[in-house]
RNA sequence: GGAGUGAGUCAGGCGAUCGCUGGAGGUGGUUCCACUUCUGGAGGAAAGUCCGGGCUUCGCAGGGCACGGUGGUGGGUAACGCCCACCGUUCGCGAGAACAGGGAAAGUGCAACAGAAAGCAAACCGCCGAUGGCCCCUCUUUCCAGGGGGGAUCAGGUAAGGGUGAAACGGUGCGGUAAGAGCGCACCAGCGGAGCGGGUGACCGUUCCGGCUCGGUAAACCCCACCGGAAGCAAGAUCAAGCAGAGGGGAGACGGCUUGCCGUCACGGCUCGGCCCGGGCCGUUCGACUCUCGGGUAGAUCGCGUCGAGGUGUCUGGCAACAGGCAUCCCAGAGAAAUGAUCGUCCACGACAAAACCCGGCUUAUCGACUCACUCCGAUU
């Protein structure tokens, strides 16, 4: 197996997160987007086989606890519906702040809006 | 039992499923990853970043000024603005609590409102009006002069009483006086000086003397004593792509002219091709390509968590803070940042809040639960 490969299952190895500065500032000024009432997510392609995310929590989100909370539930949305989701993309997630949303919420936003993101890509294949 | 004071402890538990991360071991693929087993994985404040240190880099003869900080005494400590004990003042019936607690007779400044007056002397109401002046009444037989008594008033005296204020230049009594006043005296309070006794000391007790009394404010300037080199883990150390720099090596001659291009041959690199011949492209008489060097960005490794001013237990010294001895343990270590998510269940229904180089403090936030010691009140025996 590649180190740039993944099971594709439940689990969530650190691979799989966004970390360098470079990757975040490459899918912010690509400026493709897409959000709902629980969540704002911006998208790129990458050379990869597999999809990794980002999270950025302002600091209006509230104090480190409750920052901390909500970056754990966006994981977690993550990485439960990570075989559902388009591969070869990373995605930035940015919760919506002042909004009491669930592991549900973020689970059903996250599906939708990255199937919206990836069909937006596809044209610059053709 | 009720009310309270002071120390201190804990910070939802259990189970299931799916995950994250550090370490150790094993297996598999040749330096990295995957799988697997065991094991560790937020706080009392991790917070605010307000002090003090360690550590790191830079700076540094010595002294002074400036600036900043501290401020009862004696201890503790690596150090502190922290802690302990004690002293003083104030508050509380008390257990106890609070104190930025050196200097106001070195100087400068400040004090709203009220009040006459807020600092060195003054006087609003009041009291007096002895002394000096003026006026009235009266007595001295009548008028004048003089004298006695009484009243009013001006000059003046006074600060006891009233009133204002957070604060108004000692208190009580006796004497004294026109009225009064430390004006005099006694005692008390306060201040200063000298002595004696106790204490390491801050201070405490006590005796005598003095002038009789001198207000508050220094987290206002200031004065005095003591302390302080600067910046911080994005500190800093090592390695180091790319790009740029310096030095060296590096394949050429001839001819033409419009003087930087063309032509001929030669050589070098790349390319077509299995290879040779050969073809194509680019380059060579200041330059393709290549070597070396120093600096160093991205990035990586270290710093960084096995070893610490370390935790736990126990003994010894000390009133205590704390120190020492012995035994024992290794207890988060990320880096866009792990320590979780979901469900079930129980109960007192879970507050405030999450490490980021590491320690010692302080301050602030906090649902509640509990332990110990002590005080006051009440009841009972």
């Amino acid at each position: 197996m590649s180190p740039l490969e993944c099971r594709d299952d439940y689990s969530f190895p650190g691979i799989l997160h966004l970390k360098k500065a470079a990757d975040f500032s490459r899918v912010f000024d690509r400026k493709v987007r897409a959000g709902d009432q629980h969540l704002l997510i911006f998208a790129d392609r990458n050379q990869l086989s597999l999809s990794r995310i980002g999270l950025s929590v302002s600091r209006k989100q509230g104090n480190a606890v409750q920052r901390n909370r909500r970056k754990r539930l966006l994981r977690e949305a993550f990485r439960l519906l990570r075989p559902e989701l388009p591969k070869g993309f990373d995605f930035i997630l940015i919760p919506r702040a002042g909004v009491d949303s669930t592991l549900v919420d973020y689970q059903r936003s996250l599906k939708s809006l990255a199937i919206k993101l990836a069909r937006r890509h596809w044209p610059e294949e053709a």
